[in-house]
DNA sequence: TGGTTCTTTTGATCTGGGTCAAAGCCCGGT
DNA sequence: ACCGGGCTTTGACCCAGATCAAAAGAACCA
């Protein structure tokens, strides 16, 4: 399961191709490569558990290439997604023994790894990589609250157009074009992930989307291809007008 | 609204009473304020808002006394509590120039804050404040991804249990007795705040209460006041089976 | 090329929780 | 003691989304 990555793999910094979200501006993770031979890759294949809830978790590490999901699980099979992954983004728990979580590859995915003891001891010497994790954690901190408000108070319509939205906003690397406006790109969950996401049933999910589709929010070609004709009215089903908010 | 404590109020750390729950630990919050004059202390009465979504937030800071709340609303009103303020916990977005939600006072509190430019540039010299902060903001995130499958998966009657069981295990500040296995406590929110807290309506968490208390889960003395005959009972109604989980 | 399996769509029906409405309750003020 | 305004409870009704069921695509393999 551990293995070198292939020479043609995108490399991970310098002159790599990934757009590096948060620990890696010119460039973090180039010093933990420097420091080590404690880096390594790993990859999964599509629906694999890269770890499961409880797990011993003796590493860190983001994701190269691929998307992963973040998952809670009930006893009797109900599960919420509770963290989306996507290249350059952060798996691990510094300070905690175990996973609280289940993390499973969406697709087939490259992670770059670093053992846990290491560093950690060497976040305490570079203060200022410690600083951009915090930087990235507080970033997912405040996903996660958006989040919550998707899943507390918005309609299923709603949910569908925001996840639309976030996607199309977030994943610069999923997107295929954007002309005049449009915006396309290919869904990288399945029904049953985005329902996951957004705590609704698959079936719910494919009718909203038929909606959005009939009422020429969105257009599909096959199941996954999306284009979004106009994001003004995408934001608005989403139920987030651009808003920044005023003191009043 | 900028004030000094008064001297007889609760000192923040040392020989304090306060809880601390995170920063300051042995007791790093010291050190901030051996550093400063830029320490201050502010105070609120119940239901005034501390920080407007899109304010300036020109400080961090931490509760002292009384309890506040972090909400997210939408432009018909729909809100959604994301947070959850007891003595010790942290307000502020290092990192962020304006605040992405609002805080409001739930009941009159007192926060201990800083200048933000100060503690930011300290933050750089003092790495293990960093690293503590750190630890605080992992902390608070996992505490919002457990709040997602509450929100995604739980029903009304669950999401009641699992509100008053965080409550009865995290709040030891308001726990009162705890004798042989039975918690007491008073609840410190309303119906409507707890209905923000879980996206529900406050009638559906007025009648979810009936019912538990109806089923001998919970006792009830007046509105607020709360007994806990049988922890295991309430977790069981939460959906939260104490599991470990182990590697399958 | 046909079968097998997984994903997605669509339909029919049911129900948990929302909505609307009306009382109680409690506390504080006069 | 009375009144007024927040909270809270309870009831009646309704609807968005869940559940159950079936069939249509798509992808994969033999």
């Amino acid at each position: 399961m551990t293995l070198e990555l292939p020479t043609d793999a995108p490399r991970h910094c310098g002159d790599c191709q990934i757009r590096h979200r948060a620990v890696c501006s010119r460039c973090n993770v180039d010093e933990l490569m420097q420091l080590d031979q404690i880096k390594y890759y790993r990859s999964f294949e599509a629906g694999q558990t890269v770890l499961w809830s409880g797990d011993q978790m003796d590493f860190v590490g983001s994701v190269v290439t691929g998307i992963a999901t973040l998952t809670q699980t009930m006893e009797d099979g109900r599960t919420q997604m509770v963290g989306l992954l996507l290249p350059s983004d952060f798996v691990g728990r510094p300070g905690r023994e175990t996973a609280p979580y289940d993390v499973v590859a969406t697709t087939d995915i490259v992670m770059c790894c670093f053992r846990k003891k290491p560093f950690e001891a060497m976040m305490a010497d570079t203060p200022h990589i410690a600083q951009r994790l915090l930087q990235m954690t507080l970033d997912e901190l405040d996903a996660a609250r958006e989040w919550m408000l998707v899943l507390g108070r918005k309609t299923a319509r709603e949910k569908i157009a925001s996840l639309l939205s976030i996607i199309a906003r977030r994943d610069a690397t999923l997107r295929l074009a954007s002309l005049e406006g449009q915006i396309v790109f290919d869904l990288p969950l399945t029904r049953e992930a985005m329902a996951d996401y957004l705590g609704l049933t698959l079936e719910t999910v494919s009718r909203q989307i038929s909606a959005l589709k009939r009422d020429g929010i969105i257009l599909l070609e096959g199941k996954r291809h999306v284009t979004i004709p106009d994001m003004e009215r995408l934001m608005n089903e989403a139920g987030d007008d651009a808003d920044g908010g005023m003191v009043s």
